[in-house]
RNA sequence: GGGGCCGUCGUCUAGUUUGGUUAUGAUGCCAGCCUGGGGUGCUGGAGGUCGCAGGUUCAAAUCCUGCCGGUCCCA
C-alpha cells in the first residue's frame, strides 16, 4: 500500500523510470497538455528562483544589469548570420500566422536571442564609451523537442537566463567569457552541490556562430555526462552582420567583440539526478524551498497544544535566524506518514517533538540526505541549526564529488576505451586534435567529447584513435 | 530519422485475447468518529464523455483507421 504513495522503483534498477516518478510526485513539475511541454508547479519554481538569485546576485557584481526580449523573432532577422540560422532551423517554432492572415516575413519563437538582441544593440551602441554594454536576458527559449522529451532535460521550452555582452576588445571579451563560466561554476557547486568540470567545446561540439565555447559538464549518477552551462565567445561572427560597432578613441569605426552565455532549468534536472535516493528528493538546504520542517507528535489534547505550542516557539527562532521553516499543523495525518512526505520532498532537515522531547528539553533531528536521526538540545537550535544546514550542503557536495571522481578514469588505448565506456563515466583520453577521429569514436561508440578541461595536464601522448601524437586530453562520455 | 510498448474516476488497476445488463477493486478525496514516536481503523458519501475523432456492428472500453499524449530501444 504504502509502495504506491512513495516512488515504486529504486534509484539504480530503472533510472528513467525513477527521475520522471521524482518530478512528479515531488511536485516540482508536471506534463502540460503539448507534448514536450511542462508546468512548474510552486515547489519546482521556487528552486528556479533561488538559482536565479544567487546568479543575479553575481552578475550585479560582474556589472550586468537584466533587461527584457520579446518572444518572437522575424526570420528575416534569425537568418542574418548563417550558420547560426542553419543551426536552429530544425528546431525553430514557427508562426506564420495572425488570427485568418498569413504572415509575410514568418516569426521564430525565440529558440536563442542572438540576433534580435544584436539588432538593438547596433542601435544603441555608438561609441567606445557605451561599452562593455553587458545584458542579461531571464526568459524562456523553444527549441522543438518531439521525440525524446524529459522533464527539464529536455523540453520544447525551457526557462533560462541569456547573457550578451559587448566588449571594445577581443582580450576584454574572453575575459568576460572566463568570468561567467567561473560565477556559473561557482553557483552550481555552491548552491546545487554539484561538482563540475569546465573547459572548452570541441569545434565540433561548439555553439554554432562561436568562436569557441566554454562549457561546465557534470556527471550523472547512471554514469552519462550532463552540460550544465556555457559561455560563448562569438569574436566579431555577429558584430559584422548586425552591424554592432563603435567609434574607437581614435575616432576610428571597428566592429565590437561580443560573448553570450547561459544555463537553464536542466540545473533542476542534475540536481535530483545527483541528489535523489529511493525515497525520493534529496535538496541541497542553499536551494530548498523549505529548509527545515517540524512535524509535532502528540498523544492527547493537553499534550497537543503544549507540543504545538513549543513547535511555533522554535518556528519564531528559525525565522529570526532567515531559515526557511514550515510547522506541519496538518491533524489528519499521522506523524509517519508525514516523514515520508516530506522524505519524498526532500526536505533536507526535519525536526520531530512531541511530549517526551519536551520533558527532556531537546527534540529529534532527523537529516535527509544521510537518513539519520540525532537528538539536540531544545537550547542550542538557535545556534545550531545553520551549522548543521551548512554541513548537510557541504556533505552533499563532497559525496557527489566522490562520485565524480570514482568514476572519472585514463584510458589511452582504444580496445579499454570502449571496454570502460561501457561502465559509464568520464574517460580521460588523448586526442589529436582531428575532427575525423572525434566523429569515428562517436560512431563506433556513442562517446562524444564533452570537455576538453582548462586543468589537464598537457601530455606527450598518442591520439587514442589514430595514434598520432597529441596534446589534448580530453574528455571523453555518452551525455544527455 | 527508424522501430516497439502503453493510455479505464486525482493515482494505481480488473475487464480487451473471444464485442452483449448498471465498467472492477484499491488508494486518495469529503463528512463524522477513532487514532497518533515511520505510510492508522470504522461508517457513510461524492467522483468516469474507458485519451480524441471517425469507421465496422443490432450492440464497442473491447475490433479497424487516423490523430493526441506518455515511454523505451536503435541510428
Amino acid at each position: 500500500m504504502s509502495k504506491e504513495i512513495g516512488i515504486t522503483v529504486t534509484k539504480n534498477d530503472d533510472f528513467s523510470e525513477w527521475y520522471t516518478q521524482v518530478v512528479l510526485k515531488a511536485e516540482l513539475a508536471d506534463y502540460a497538455p503539448v507534448k514536450g511541454l511542462i508546468v512548474l508547479r510552486p515547489d519546482g519554481y521556487s528552486i528556479w528562483e533561488s538559482i536565479r538569485s544567487a546568479l543575479d546576485e553575481k552578475f550585479r557584481k560582474e556589472g550586468i544589469r537584466n533587461g527584457f526580449l520579446p518572444v518572437l523573432i522575424p526570420e528575416s532577422l534569425l537568418g542574418k548570420e548563417k550558420k547560426h540560422f542553419a543551426g536552429f532551423n530544425p528546431e525553430a517554432f514557427w508562426v506564420t500566422h495572425s488570427g485568418n492572415n498569413e504572415i509575410g516575413d514568418r516569426l521564430a519563437l525565440r529558440p536563442t536571442s542572438e540576433t534580435l538582441a544584436y539588432s538593438m544593440y547596433s542601435k544603441w551602441i555608438k561609441s567606445w564609451r557605451d561599452l562593455p554594454l553587458k545584458i542579461n536576458f531571464w526568459n524562456t527559449a523553444l527549441r522543438a523537442e518531439i521525440k525524446a522529451t524529459k522533464p527539464f532535460l529536455r523540453n520544447s521550452e525551457f526557462l533560462w537566463q541569456e547573457g550578451h555582452t559587448v566588449h571594445t576588445t577581443p582580450k576584454e571579451a574572453e575575459e568576460e567569457v572566463m568570468k561567467i563560466l567561473d560565477i556559473y561554476k561557482k553557483t552550481v557547486e555552491e548552491e546545487l552541490a554539484i561538482p563540475v568540470i569546465t573547459g572548452k567545446k570541441s569545434e565540433k561540439e561548439k555553439f554554432v556562430g562561436a568562436v569557441y565555447t566554454t562549457t561546465m559538464e557534470s556527471l550523472m549518477p547512471d554514469g552519462k555526462a550532463l552540460q550544465m552551462g556555457t559561455s560563448h565567445f562569438l569574436g566579431q561572427n555577429f558584430a559584422k552582420p548586425f552591424d554592432v560597432k563603435f567609434s574607437d578613441k581614435d575616432n576610428v569605426e571597428n566592429y565590437a567583440w561580443q560573448t553570450s552565455w547561459g544555463v537553464s532549468w536542466r540545473l533542476i534536472g542534475a540536481m535530483i539526478m545527483v541528489h535523489g535516493d529511493n525515497k525520493g528528493l534529496v535538496l541541497p538546504p542553499k536551494v530548498s524551498p523549505i529548509q527545515v520542517v517540524i512535524v509535532p507528535i502528540y498523544y492527547s489534547e493537553a499534550d497537543a497544544k503544549k507540543v504545538i505550542e513549543k513547535a511555533n516557539e522554535i518556528e519564531k527562532i528559525l525565522l529570526d535566524k532567515k531559515i526557511r521553516v514550515h510547522v506541519d499543523r496538518r491533524s489528519e495525518l499521522t506523524p509517519g506518514f508525514k516523514f515520508h512526505d516530506w522524505e519524498l520532498k526532500g526536505i533536507p532537515l526535519r525536526i520531530e517533538i512531541g511530549p517526551k522531547d519536551i520533558a527532556k528539553q531537546k527534540v529529534v533531528i532527523a537529516t535527509r540526505h544521510n537518513q539519520e536521526k540525532t537528538d539536540l538540545a531544545i537550547d542550542k537550535i538557535d545556534g545550531e541549526i545553520n551549522v548543521i544546514l551548512e554541513k548537510i550542503q557541504n556533505e552533499m557536495f563532497d559525496a557527489a564529488k566522490k562520485m565524480l571522481q570514482e568514476r572519472s578514469r585514463s584510458v589511452d588505448d582504444y580496445e579499454k576505451f570502449k571496454e570502460e565506456l561501457e561502465k559509464g563515466g568520464f574517460l580521460y583520453a588523448p586526442w589529436c586534435g582531428d575532427e575525423n577521429c572525434e566523429e569515428k569514436i562517436k560512431e563506433e561508440t556513442g562517446a562524444e567529447i564533452r570537455v576538453i578541461p582548462f586543468e589537464e595536464k598537457n601530455q606527450n601522448t598518442k591520439c587514442v584513435y589514430c595514434g598520432k601524437s597529441s596534446s589534448i586530453t580530453s574528455i571523453f562520455a555518452r551525455g544527455y
